[in-house]
DNA sequence: GCTGAAATTCTGGAGTG
DNA sequence: CACTCCAGAATTTCAGC
């Protein structure tokens, strides 16, 4: 990647693990000023290194009691339905969103209060979607060991 | 959730989308002082209710260039693959670790520099479990719309 | 949960290599 | 051009209420 360096990089690695480190700590870790890194954090930024910023949340505390996958088969996946993708992506439950290869070539993270949402949710994406969402596939999601480079204590059932 | 009222949910809603906004902004959202806040995130943290703080990193920008799911289906899934699981989750290429409905019980989402690193790592996942390892399917990610809870924009290929 | 003061951190500009 | 230094601003922390 052109204009980022070893200390960029693992500022980022630090970061991922670390979001809410403060500027100080992260320039004695990465042998810089605050300043330096400050100036850095914001030519990652906009260079698109850096998304954004996110506590990871242990859903049940949001009433969030059921997560789940839904991977989605489409007739057509080209660009064209990027922009259907993107309105899903900012739906308030949808956690991630993916294309992947193979047949089912979306994949949706989302977190549901119950099955009923599901259900309400796979009707939404048909609506969507139209004719050209061939299967919607719902695996729900037991167990969560790790979650955006945080690993998670395993909570009993 | 015992001892957690709706500020505190509101409080984790914002973290999730904004993991490094201060205490006094999210005071302001909330209504309350930023002694307060920190309070109450202290609070939440004991629980278990916020895991931790990451950034959202752009896995190009750490030479992470192939990004892919790991389906394995195990003939044995029980609490007693926890400790390898665990093991999994600790390792540095790995972003998230599952359990989930459906034969292919376990889900893994790694980051890699290229596909020969993918095949050395499911050579050591081979390694982990042994004949308990009956099926690993990899899946390439080509795009990310969004991820924990930060929408992404479409990188063009 | 609030207040207020002290400690820490952040910020922006001038200066250095 | 990226980094450092430094002073003023903002934030965070910690006491007492």
């Amino acid at each position: 990647m052109p204009g980022v360096d070893e200390k960029d990089r693992e500022i980022l690695k630090i970061l991922r693990s670390n979001g809410r480190i403060t500027l100080t700590e992260l320039g004695k870790r990465v042998g810089l000023s605050p300043a330096s890194v400050k100036n850095r954090l914001e030519k990652l930024e906009k260079l698109g290194a850096i998304k954004g910023y996110s506590a990871v949340i242990d859903p049940a505390f949001l009433d969030e009691y059921v997560s789940a996958f839904l991977e989605l088969k489409l007739a057509i996946d080209d660009h064209t339905v990027d922009s259907l993708l993107k309105k899903v992506a900012e739906l308030e439950n949808v956690e991630a969103v993916y294309r992947k290869t193979g047949e089912r070539s979306i994949l949706i993270k989302a977190s549901f209060h119950d099955t009923d949402e599901v259900k309400v949710f796979v009707g939404r994406l048909k609506d969507l979607f139209g004719k050209n969402l061939e299967r919607a596939e719902v695996t729900l999601i037991l167990d969560t060991f790790k979650e955006g480079w945080i690993p998670f204590e395993r909570r009993r059932g």
